[in-house]
DNA sequence: GCCATGGCTAGTA
DNA sequence: GCCATGGCTAGTA
């Protein structure tokens, strides 16, 4: 495990109920902005083994990411479940749930 | 060589 | 729509 990839994890872990990021923002605060390809694979290989809340992370245009319709249906009713609203096209209001850890330190 | 991106540009209306 | 990106991994030697 590399101090990237943990520092990913560990971003992830503290997505809370209710928001989302996007990769290229995680990828950012993990220290390379444009890693955002590794924070799928990383989302990819260790979602399972880490217990990460995957279904808050969504693309830069607030879009569920996944290609398959069950994985989308998926990831939209547990943000749906968590208050999060998402319209017929798998698209999130950032504006309104876009987390950015920043907004914890006032 | 993979990949659930992202950012820019061309092409349409 | 195109294609550069980059950390990681599988597969070979």
């Amino acid at each position: 495990m590399t101090p990237f990839t943990e520092r990913v994890i560990a971003i992830i872990q503290g997505i809370p109920e209710g928001a989302v990021m996007t990769y290229g923002q995680i990828a950012a605060l993990a220290g390379n902005h444009r890693a955002a390809r590794q924070v799928v694979r990383i989302l990819h290989s260790s979602s399972r083994a880490y217990a990460l809340p995957w279904h808050r992370v969504v693309n830069a245009r607030g879009e569920i990411a996944l290609r398959e319709d069950a994985a989308r249906n998926e990831q939209a009713s547990y943000l749906e479940a968590e208050g999060v609203a998402v319209d017929g096209r798998g698209r999130i209001d950032l504006e309104k749930y876009l987390f950015t850890p920043d907004d914890s330190f006032g």
